[in-house]
DNA sequence: AGAATTTGACCTCT
DNA sequence: AGAGGTCAAATTCT
């Protein structure tokens, strides 16, 4: 029980941190020590947080699919995914741009998965807008699944170079269902834009039907109205961890070869939606290196690991609303994002 | 006409 | 050999 309650504390402590370091993200007098500390500060949070639930071996492993899936209905879900399928685009220009390193392995693209469920109405399009501009450009019958997988790049790929991909993929389970693969930082003009400002002038929704599953705001909204985080597959902390500045937002954390996966559901379509945020977590906005993926060598930052480089932060938050069943801990309808 | 999508072929990995 | 991912010509859309 205490260690629950460190570890609550270690998730909040990143939280408040994370959102500390886009605050100075955004002030240019702030110094790059200022934000570097920061950053330094929030791995060390994730990496005790993460060893606690290590530790007490609330590892989930042969959930079924469908139970994941309604783990993550109604919620946000943060779980490790297994390790990622380094095996894929063997062919991709992602791996070819580089042709003095062996094929792989030395880039680990990005990955991370989000499931957003869409309007019965909307279905059959699937969802469309997430500020950026994509281009189809294959369809695949999966095995075992009833709907094709639609993969996308950036639209900039060819001007800007913009390595961004996206698979799409629709639930077997729930047609309304989406289950959306990024792979890759955009580095086209539209991602060095605050990404706030950047979906908002970039969207263009003449569906009132459809809705901005992903704007940093209605995400803090959804987060605000139910988060939970499950974890699995814990056992990657015997390996390092990667890069925090190449983060695609807030609840989705990539970790070298592992990704937090965070899945937004029927939240989008939650009644408690409130005003729109003007603080909070919001999006990590970093300045991805050219390649578009982490450079392992120079953006890996040094662990800290002694209790004394945690600083106590002091979080108001009303702990007795936490739910603790083991696996998980929920906290919802709890205004705790100022 | 140019942009975007479709779709069969091709490539790589397991 | 089969599956997943990408390419690129053909087709469709704007």
């Amino acid at each position: 029980m205490e260690d629950s309650k460190n570890l609550i504390q270690e998730l909040l402590q990143g939280m408040e941190l994370a959102r500390q370091l886009r605050i100075y993200l955004n002030v240019s007098s702030s110094s790059n020590e200022t934000r570097e500390l920061l950053i330094e500060k929030i791995i060390s949070t994730f990496e005790k947080a993460l060893e606690m639930v290590n530790h007490k071996g609330h590892v989930n492993v042969g959930e079924s699919s469908q139970q994941k899936q309604k783990h993550t209905l109604g919620t946000v879900a943060i779980r490790m995914l297994d390790s990622p399928p380094l095996s894929s685009s063997p062919r991709s220009e992602d791996s070819d741009k580089d042709h003095n390193t062996p094929r792989k392995r030395n880039v680990v693209p990005i990955r991370w998965t989000k499931q957003i469920r869409v309007s019965p109405g909307m279905a059959v399009e699937g969802p469309l807008d997430d500020g950026y501009s994509w281009r189809k450009y294959g369809q695949k019958d999966i095995l075992g699944a009833i709907h094709p997988r639609g993969y996308y790049r950036c639209t900039h790929r060819n001007v800007q170079g913009c390595l961004a991909t996206k698979q799409v993929q629709r639930s077997d389970e729930d047609p309304t269902i989406f289950e959306i693969t990024y792979r890759g930082n955009h580095t086209c003009t539209m991602a060095s834009l605050n990404p706030i400002e950047n979906q908002e002038t970039n969207i263009v929704n003449t569906n009132p039907q459809s809705f901005d599953h992903e704007k940093p705001e209605q995400r803090l909204n959804d987060l605000r109205t139910s988060l939970r985080v499950q974890t699995e597959n814990l056992d990657f902390l015997n390996q390092s961890f990667a890069p925090l500045n190449h983060l695609p937002s807030t609840s989705e954390l990539k970790f070298e070869n592992h990704v937090l996966e965070s899945s937004y559901a029927e939240s989008f379509n939650s009644p408690s939606y409130v005003s729109p945020a003007n603080s909070g977590i919001g999006h990590f906005s970093v300045s991805p290196n050219p390649s578009g993926f982490p450079n392992v060598a120079s953006d890996m930052i040094p662990l800290a690991t002694s209790a004394a480089n945690t600083p106590t932060t002091t979080l108001d938050f009303p702990f007795d609303q936490f739910q603790f069943d083991g696996q998980n801990f929920t906290f919802d309808h709890t205004p705790f994002f100022p």
